[in-house]
DNA sequence: TTCCTGCGTTTGTGATCACATTCGCGCGCA
DNA sequence: TGCGCGCGAATGTGATCACAAACGCAGGAA
């Protein structure tokens, strides 16, 4: 999820219990749990890879997350108080932080702690945990991504965001989650 | 999925294995994926069991289904010949079947079906993976309900929805499908 | 009757093993 | 130089085992 593998990457059930000091059953039970999320895939041999996503997928996937974050950031919204805005900016200091550093993977993991801090206010666990799914799969695509494009700042929707939550504005919120969310990944596919 | 299993019914590995005539450890892994798409719980000392959706669960995942949907069928719509038409009206004489014999698992399973045959026409494989996942999730709540009520014919919905394919009517197949998936689940929540 | 306490049984966990399959590299041939 | 063959190493699969934890039932105390 937070791009510490690049897309099409195989890994081994023995080689992942010893980066844990683990015998290969529960390597192989947590590679059955994330190849059912999608997060890896398994060839017809039972080989484990990072998946590499075709465009279409990304778009499919980018689709998905217009649809559901801003439905979670618009029911977030009533039970956003002041100490929740305060978090979200200093999760984007962080994010600013991870640029200036060109942490690709700590500025990947700081943007979803932003979506998720923000999500998890929508008292929505099940919808939260479908948009984890998501973020999953594209984890290894969106290292990809932001290796390759050099940030200078913060992006500008997490401020809209943050604007947005402050003024009670709900299609200015949408939008704004809406943007965010799409923006990032559109220009993934090449 | 089908509502094989009522919620709340505890499982264990060995007994899983007994069932299919294998040992424990491909029963493992089969319980891993279903717990890590939430079509099985996990208890704090491993024990297994199917959910036992709280009235706020089940409200959220007819949301999640109300949101999704009707996008699906939305982007199937143009794909829609007459062929899945007629298919899909086939699986609504087999629904009508299911009701007369009072089978609620063949029930489910036709009208899953119904929905499944419809959307694969969307071309859109994750969108159609995260529904099922919300369909594994209110499996054994589903069958719940269906063994509750007595229904006496097809759902009307499945008549709108086939309706506003033959006609291209966009909005009325979003409406009708987004009725026929909420429908069903409010009167689940008691 | 109700609650608590033990104890035998059941259950999940992680490790290990044997085996079939597959991969990948190098050799040899054209 | 390029291509195909073959063999050894690596890999996933399913089974089994030892062990610790949890469960659940029975018996006794209040």
């Amino acid at each position: 999820m937070h791009g510490e593998f690049r897309p099409g990457e195989s890994l081994t059930l023995r080689g992942i219990g010893k980066m844990f000091d683990v015998s290969m059953t529960p390597s192989r039970e947590a590679v059955r749990r994330l190849v059912a999320d999608g997060g890896l895939i398994l060839s017809a041999s039972g080989r484990v890879s990072t998946p590499e996503l075709s465009n279409e997928r990304i778009e499919e996937l980018a689709s998905i997350r217009a649809l559901i974050e801003p439905e979670l950031a618009s029911r977030a919204l009533p039970r956003a108080h002041i100490a929740l805005i305060e978090r979200l900016q200093t999760i984007n200091g962080t994010i600013a932080e991870m640029v200036a550093k060109h942490d690709d993977v700590g500025y990947i993991r700081a943007n979803l702690e932003f979506h998720r801090t923000l999500y998890l206010r929508a008292q929505a666990p099940a919808m939260l945990a479908l948009t984890e799914t998501v973020w999953l799969q594209l984890g290894p695509t969106m290292r990809a991504l932001y290796a390759r494009l050099n940030r200078t700042e913060v992006p500008h929707n997490h401020r809209l965001i943050v604007a947005a939550l402050r003024a009670g504005d709900e299609p200015g919120l949408r939008l704004a989650v809406r943007s965010d969310v799409t923006g990032g990944l559109r220009m993934l596919t090449v």
